[in-house]
DNA sequence: TCAAAGTAGTTGGTTTTACCACCTACTATA
DNA sequence: TATAGTAGGTGGTAAAACCAACTACTTTGA
């Protein structure tokens, strides 16, 4: 029996998962980043990922992602570097500058979710991480985890 | 200290926000909406608000609202109706096709919320939508609640 | 009491970012 | 080695966001 105030379970993680990307857009658009492209940056900062695996991780089809690659790469803030020994394939690599954004922006989101965590005690805060955690890993497994290389060597 | 899986609560809110997201935009889009779309027509389940609060709620300049607005109205999801004494407000409310298409679509998210919460148990079901709860209510007592009218009588 | 200032909503123009269908270049298979 | 398949990009279209300017109405205050 929920108490006073809780929305229950669907509506909570909905508007939960609004108010996440309120902060998330809010903070992206500081910096002339959609929340998109927030997420690229956010997914390179140690990974190397093709392009079709970006495609799958951010749910896009695969021109989408040359598109927004496109866009990254003319800002400066993402590079394509020749992917292993198939030639037709591309890795997607964060820049200094890129990494220097990302890393601004992440600050600033903490900031963000300090705030929202302001009504929270403690324990709360590790509940929630914890739960939150078990949900995003049951939904990457159940999509078919698509894991990328994690922090190959630099070129 | 973080469990073993733990993404901390900053990444766990981020990633949980995306999941959630996906699954909203997944039920959102085998019915042709988009997600704000979907929200417009969540929101007006039991609220009958102006332009302006719809654009203060979802956070959109007002001639978003006239497009979106615009858009469900030609398919019928939704009216314009005369607000009170003020002539030049507007009050939009959902229609019985709206109401029936968010009808099926909240059936449908609450199974996709179901599958996010498969590795969950009950206990945490239960603490998540409470902690949940607390966030949101904090984010909207935060941005200045532009509470509006719930159900007011129809015309 | 009525002119000026303010507000609700719309319009028009622009931009960004999706999508799809198709294309090229390369790789794997029979 | 012809043929299938796959990675990525192109070009065209559409949705949805923004801003600035406009209309119609309401509020204010001299």
């Amino acid at each position: 029996m929920p108490g006073e105030g809780d929305l229950g379970l669907v509506d909570a993680l909905a508007q939960l998962s609004f108010a996440v990307q309120g902060a998330l857009g809010r903070v992206a658009a500081a910096h002339d980043l959609s929340i998109v492209q927030g997420r690229l940056l956010g997914i390179l900062r140690d990974r190397r990922p093709t392009i079709k695996e970006l495609a799958s991780f951010l749910q896009l089809d695969k021109s989408s992602v040359t598109g927004l690659v496109d866009r990254a790469e003319e800002r400066g803030l993402v590079r394509r570097t020749a992917a292993g020994h198939d030639r037709r394939s591309v890795r997607v690599a964060i820049t200094t500058a890129g990494q220097e954004l990302v890393d601004r922006a992440t600050a600033e989101f903490e900031s963000e979710v300090a705030l929202l965590a302001t009504d929270l005690r403690p324990a709360q805060r590790t509940r929630l991480s914890a739960i939150a955690s078990v949900v995003v890993a049951a939904d990457a497994r159940r999509r078919g985890i698509d894991i990328f290389e994690v922090d190959p060597p630099p070129a």
